[in-house]
DNA sequence: ACAACCTACAACCGAACGGTTGCAGGTTGT
DNA sequence: ACAACCTGCAACCGTTCGGTTGTAGGTTGT
């Protein structure tokens, strides 16, 4: 679980990155909620709470469990972990900075080949 | 510096929900590097890659310092640390939320007078 | 002086985003 | 049985996003 594949990455941040989503998984962190419970905190449309719950899912960072008419949302704390592992990663890439020696050569043209294993989206 | 603006936590996780920022974040993390050597290491245009680095200077990850005709893009550390910082209070809320009371009276109606002080951006 | 280089910015384009309304379907309580 | 409720999904709309090309201006080396 060393290396979080990067889809799941742009998942992850871009589901906190609205804050609407991040109230509503505080939220679910603290126990479970329903998308009708959870609704009336917002000034919109109980369609778009559905959505950004949905957003929030496909990123990992809320399941779901049915329970009647309702579907439970609760928030996964693995999830943000995970996500707070990848900025540690970033952190330690700027503590490890002087160890490198290519920094000190301008980081030679094309030695990393162009990029490669960067697969983008469209 | 407890509270972080909720402008400025979208602006970072919208900064950090894309994979050619992250890597290019990755990169000036370890070293200055002016954007004409960062460009040919994706294959996109160089303005691409410009825009790129003025988002995650707006989002306060790189700064920039003129030398000559090149502007030098550096990671700043601190501002990763603010995102982590976020992250860190999400896992508080879950770590707390055995002591919470209101969870267990499903969470008051308007007890929390609709998202107050939830501003909208459109 | 002049060519090569690096950056900045505007205009444009298709796709994704965040929101809406409307409708259909399963569940619940009376 | 039936009304009330909760969810799911499609269609639509304006804005932002990620990318392009083109143009202009400051800096550097010969």
């Amino acid at each position: 679980m060393l290396h979080i594949d990067e889809d799941r990455a742009d998942a992850l941040f871009h589901a906190l990155s609205d804050r609407t989503r991040r109230d509503i998984l505080r939220r679910v962190l603290v126990g479970e909620k329903s998308v009708s419970a959870l609704a009336p905190k917002y000034d919109m449309s109980l369609t778009a709470v559905q959505k950004h719950v949905a957003v929030l899912e496909r990123a990992g960072l809320v399941t779901r469990r049915r329970q009647g008419r309702e579907s439970l949302a609760r928030g996964d704390v693995a999830a943000v972990g995970s996500a707070a592992a990848l900025l540690r990663d970033l952190e330690e890439i700027w503590r490890d900075r002087i160890c490198r020696i290519d920094d000190l050569l301008a980081d030679g043209p094309d030695q990393e080949d162009h990029h490669a294993g960067h697969r983008h989206h469209h």
